[in-house]
DNA sequence: TAAGTAGTTCCAAAATTTTAAAATTATTTA
DNA sequence: TAAATAATTTTAAAATTTTGGAACTACTTA
């Protein structure tokens, strides 16, 4: 295994290791898309904490983005997920 | 899925965010068993820096020590870690 | 028992991560 | 165009993590 995955999977692993991002990716293995708005709603934080989640996921690769007007919306990349995390989706929800 | 789960998940991602230790436990599924001294040579680190990985994977449950004399070895709790993270063997090395 | 080696614990520092206030950007709508 | 709202960026602070020197514990052996 190349020391190029090894950083891309320690990426992963951190993203993970902070409660509200993996709870996050909980959230959005259920659903299909979710919304800033959904996702201020869960947690108890500033906008601004909360951007900075979304960016240390994004930077893993585990979510995209859309705009839709003046919302984002997040997706999972469950293949990438798959591909790091095999049966994430299984042992963790 | 219980809450208790998720603060062992997180504890799991944490310790594995870190590419010294997600570097040992990589080398800990090739050999069924591993001393301070191999890791100390995989590593240029200080023992007491070395000390504190190990005690940070033990604590999420995925080491196990055992000790031999001076010596100290170490073992990865295999089932620990596919219940948590199924098929990380297969995926990380 | 004294000396030597392996590893841990204590402590403080350096580095990184998490957080939010303030300022900024982008979009909608009045 | 001006006002309002959603989200990001900048900046700085608080919190946590990583690291290693010094002191300590445990075990071996001379």
């Amino acid at each position: 295994m190349s020391s190029e995955f090894s950083a891309e999977a320690i990426r992963i692993f951190k993203a993970l290791s902070d409660p509200t991002r993996y709870q996050m990716v909980r959230m959005l293995l259920n659903c299909n898309e979710l919304g800033c708005v959904e996702f201020e709603k869960a947690f108890e934080l500033s906008k601004p904490a909360m951007s900075h989640h979304y960016r240390v996921l994004e930077n893993a690769g585990l979510l995209s983005s859309r705009k839709e007007g003046v919302y984002v919306y997040f997706r999972l990349d469950k293949e990438r997920l798959e591909r790091f995390l095999p049966g994430f989706d299984q042992a963790h929800l």
